[in-house]
DNA sequence: ACTAGTCTAATTTTT
DNA sequence: TTAGACTAGT
C-alpha cells in the first residue's frame, strides 16, 4: 500500500493506527517492522501507540535503515567478513580514513591539486546512493577533477579494503551489506522472515539501496505499506529521489494508493501561502491541499535591516507573545543551514531565553569528544586503526608519519591492547608510549562505562589542556556532558553504537531533562521535518542563503523550493517569514541581499508586509558619503530599459525589462537574466 | 625526514 | 572553528 500524505494530513497518525490495529487482530508485535526517519520519531510513534492500544506495541521493531541494519549486521555481518563489534564510522571518520590514504599512497604532496577528503568522500557517497558508477559521477558533477580519475579508483579500492580490514563500516556501508547479506540465498530469506508486516515512513525520501531493502525484506509475504510526500523530498544529496516514490507501484505489483489531502494542521491562510509555494515547482503529483481549521490572520513577511536586526525582531517578538500569556515552547525558528542561526544565538543568549539548537554540529563530532571516543573505540574494537591513529597524533613528537608505522605494527598483532606496550619507540617519545600502554590497560581493565570514561580522563585530562589550550575550560564543559550521557549506560558496547549513529544532542536530551522550562527550538529545516508548531518563524529569505547559494542546477533549486515547503507548513497558526536587506562581506562594507526567489515569486496578497523601520536603501545607513562619494544619487534613479549596469555579485548585465515599479530584468554575462528590485541592489549605472 | 607552530581563507542539508 | 599551506626547528 502506498499513502500519499499531504503536509499535515496525518501521516504519522496513519502509521499508529496501522500498529495499534495489526496488534489489536493479533499480530506478534516483534513481527513488524516500523522504519522511520530518525530514532526519535519512531520512539515517538510506538509510544503513541501503546497509550492507544496495549503496551505489547512497544514491542514492535522499530528505527531508521540505518539502526536496523546495524542490528542485523551485528548478528549476520560474519558472512561478509565483519565481527559483530565493528565500529560504525561517521563522516569525519571516513574523511580521517582518507586523509591516511591520500598520505600512505602519496597523492597528498605539495603541488598536486588531488582533491580535498570531503570531495573525496562526496564522490564515493554520491556513487553508492544513486547507484552510478564512479567515472560517470565525476563525469556528470566533477568533470573539473577527470585528470585524478585513476588515483580516485585506486583511492577508492583502498578505502574500501582498510574498512573490512580494520572492521568499520561508514553509513553507507549499513545499507549496502544489509542489503547485500539480504541477497544471500537462504540467509536473506531466513532474515526477512523475522517480520511479517514492513511499514516506511517519509518514503520520498529513500534512495535506490533502501528501496531494493524494503523489497528483499518483504519478498516472504509481500505486506509493505509506505508512507511519503513527493513534495516534502528534501534529501537527494543524499541519493534520494521522489521518484522512487512514484515507481513503488512497478516493484510491487497491485499496490493500492491512497491519497490525504485534507490538512489538520494549519489554518486557511497559512494553507494558501504554501499551496502557492508549491505551486511553482516544475514537478508535482499531490493535489492542493484544503483545510476545515479555521481563523488565523495572513503570515507575516518582515524585511529586517541586517542579520542583527532580523535576530532581533524574532527574539522581541517571541518575548513579546510569550508576555501575553503564550508557552516557549509553542515556537520554532528555521533555517537553511546551521551557521545562519549564530547572530539570533547571540541574540537569545543577551535577553535570557532559554533555546535548543537542532541540526548542525553535534556534540560527538568536536575534536575532543573524538580524543575521548577513540580510547574507548580501541578497547571496543582492538583493530579500530583510525582511533588508534587519533590516539597516537596526541603523542608529543608523533606526527602522521611516525602513527602509520606504529599502526604498521599493531596491524601485524592480534591484540593491539597489549602490543601497543611493546613498540620500540624513539627516544623522544619513548616515555609517552609507555603512559599510553599503562593507560590503555587500566582503562581495559574496568567494568562499567563510568570507570572507563574516568580512567580515560586521568589520562587524557593533560594532553587535553596541552592541545586545546587557548579554549579548554569551554570545551571541558562538553566532557563532563559526555561523563552524564555515559552513566546512563551499562555497557560500553551499547554507548558506542549510539554515539555514531544517532549522538544526542546534549546530555540534557538523554537524562531526560528537557522538559523543565521549556526551551525555544532553533532548527535546520531538514532537523524540523515531521514536527510542528503553532508559531514558526522562518528567516534569511535572501539568495545564497535560502536557497543555498551551493545549489545550482535546476533539480538542486527545486529542492531548495521544496524544502521552503517544508518549513513553511511546519506553522499551525502564524507563520513568519523574514529576511535582512543586507549581506556581511568577510572584511569588507555589507552588500545588500536580494530577496529569495521563493518570497519574489509568491503572490504579494497572501502576506503581510512588514519593517519596523523604513525600508532605505543600505547606503543610506551604512555607508558615509566619504567612503562611496555621491553613488547613492546616483544608483536607482538612472536605472532605464537598455542601461549597461553592474551589480555587485553578478556583474556586468543589460537591463531588459521593467517589469514592477522598482523592479528590473538584468541579464547578467555570467549569471543569465535576474529579476532585481532596485531599492535593495547596489545596481551601478554604467552608461 | 619529520614535527610543530603560524598564518590565511572559508564555512549545506544528515544517517 | 578548522583545514591547509607554508616555515622554522629538531
Amino acid at each position: 500500500m502506498l499513502v500519499i500524505a499531504g503536509a499535515g494530513s496525518g501521516k504519522t497518525r496513519t502509521l499508529v493506527y496501522r500498529v495499534a490495529h495489526l496488534i489489536e487482530k493479533g499480530v506478534p508485535p516483534e513481527k513488524i517492522l516500523l522504519l522511520t526517519f530518525t530514532r526519535k520519531s519512531s520512539q515517538e510513534m510506538l509510544s503513541r501507540a501503546c497509550q492507544l492500544w496495549d503496551p505489547s506495541c512497544e514491542q514492535v521493531v522499530g528505527g531508521t535503515f540505518h539502526g536496523v541494519a546495524s542490528s542485523i549486521l551485528r548478528r549476520n555481518g560474519h558472512y561478509l567478513g565483519y565481527t559483530p563489534q565493528f565500529t560504525i564510522l561517521d563522516r569525519s571518520d571516513s574523511e580521517g580514513i582518507i586523509n591516511l590514504l591520500k598520505s600512505s599512497l602519496d597523492l597528498s604532496g605539495v603541488g598536486k591539486r588531488f582533491p580535498s577528503k570531503k570531495i573525496i568522500i562526496n564522490i564515493f557517497s554520491q556513487s553508492v546512493n544513486k547507484r552510478i558508477p564512479l567515472a560517470e559521477i565525476i563525469d556528470l558533477r566533477y568533470w573539473h577533477l577527470n585528470e585524478f580519475i585513476d588515483d580516485l579508483h585506486t583511492i577508492h579500492h583502498h578505502y574500501a579494503k582498510f574498512k573490512l580490514e580494520h572492521n568499520l563500516m561508514d553509513y553507507d556501508d549499513l545499507l549496502v551489506n544489509l542489503e547485500k547479506v539480504l541477497a544471500l540465498p537462504g540467509i536473506g530469506r531466513e532474515i526477512a522472515d523475522k517480520f511479517s508486516y514492513i511499514m516506511v515512513d517519509e518514503y520520498q525520501d529513500t534512495n535506490i539501496i533502501q528501496a531494493e531493502i524494503v523489497r528483499l525484506l518483504s519478498l516472504p509475504h509481500g505486506n509493505v505499506m509506505v508512507v511519503g510526500d513527493d513534495s516534502q523530498s528534501i534529501y537527494s544529496f543524499r541519493g534520494a529521489d521522489f521518484k522512487n516514490i512514484m515507481q513503488f507501484p512497478e516493484i510491487f505489483k497491485g499496490t493500492k494508493i491512497i491519497r490525504l489531502e485534507e490538512n489538520y494542521r494549519s489554518t486557511q491562510p497559512i494553507l494558501d501561502l504554501t499551496n502557492d509555494i508549491i505551486e511553482n515547482a516544475q514537478e508535482k503529483y499531490t493535489k492542493e491541499l484544503f483545510t476545515n481549521v479555521e481563523g488565523g490572520g495572513k503570515p507575516i513577511c518582515y524585511s529586517a535591516r541586517n542579520d542583527s536586526e532580523q535576530a532581533r525582531y524574532i527574539a522581541e517578538t517571541i518575548e513579546k507573545l510569550i508576555n501575553d500569556g503564550h508557552s516557549i515552547d509553542e515556537f520554532a525558528v528555521l533555517f537553511r543551514s546551521g551557521f545562519h542561526a549564530y547572530k539570533l544565538e547571540l541574540e537569545l543568549t543577551n535577553r535570557q531565553i532559554p533555546f535548543e539548537k537542532r541540526g548542525g554540529l553535534k556534540l560527538t563530532e568536536s575534536a575532543h569528544i573524538k580524543d575521548v571516543l577513540s580510547y574507548l573505540r580501541v578497547i571496543y574494537n582492538p583493530q579500530d586503526n583510525l582511533s588508534w591513529n587519533r590516539i597516537l597524533l596526541l603523542l608529543d613528537k608523533v606526527g602522521p608519519k611516525t602513527a602509520q608505522t606504529v599502526l604498521n605494527f599493531l596491524k601485524q598483532s592480534d591484540s593491539p591492547l597489549t602490543a601497543i606496550g611493546t613498540y620500540k619507540a624513539g627516544k623522544s617519545w619513548q616515555k609517552g608510549l609507555d603512559v599510553l600502554a599503562e593507560a590503555i590497560h587500566k582503562i581495559h581493565s574496568r567494568a562499567t562505562p563510568v570507570e572507563q570514561y574516568e580512567e580515560v580522563m586521568l589520562y587524557y585530562q593533560e594532553i587535553f589542556e596541552r592541545v586545546y589550550h587557548d579554549d579548554y575550560p569551554t570545551r571541558s564543559r562538553d566532557l563532563d556532558q559526555v561523563k552524564e550521557i555515559i552513566a546512563t549506560y551499562g555497557d560500553l558496547e551499547s554507548f558506542i553504537q549510539d554515539t555514531a549513529l544517532e549522538p544526542p544532542a546534549s546530555a540534557d536530551d538523554a537524562t531526560n531533562f528537557s522538559g523543565h522550562g521549556g526551551r525555544l527550538i532553533l532548527s535546520t529545516v531538514h532537523s524540523a521535518k515531521g514536527l510542528e508548531w503553532d508559531t514558526v518563524f522562518v528567516m534569511h529569505l535572501v539568495e545564497g542563503k535560502f536557497p543555498s547559494g551551493m545549489a545550482q542546477t535546476a533539480e538542486e533549486l527545486e529542492e531548495e523550493r521544496r524544502l521552503l515547503y517544508v518549513a513553511a507548513t511546519r506553522a499551525r497558526r502564524n507563520l513568519y517569514l523574514t529576511y535582512p536587506r543586507e549581506m556581511p562581506q568577510y572584511g569588507r562594507f555589507p552588500e545588500p541581499a536580494i530577496i529569495s526567489r521563493f518570497l519574489e515569486e509568491l503572490s504579494p496578497s497572501l502576506m503581510k508586509k512588514t519593517a519596523t523601520e523604513p525600508v532605505l536603501p543600505s547606503s543610506f545607513t551604512h555607508r558615509s558619503p566619504a567612503q562611496n562619494p555621491g553613488r547613492q544619487h546616483v544608483k536607482n534613479k538612472d536605472v532605464l530599459d537598455g542601461c549597461l549596469v553592474r551589480h555587485p555579485i553578478f556583474g556586468e548585465g543589460r537591463v531588459v525589462a521593467t517589469v514592477a515599479p522598482r523592479t528590473v530584468e538584468i541579464a547578467f554575462l555570467r549569471h543569465g537574466v535576474k529579476k532585481i528590485n532596485l531599492d535593495y541592489a547596489n545596481i551601478e549605472v554604467l552608461d
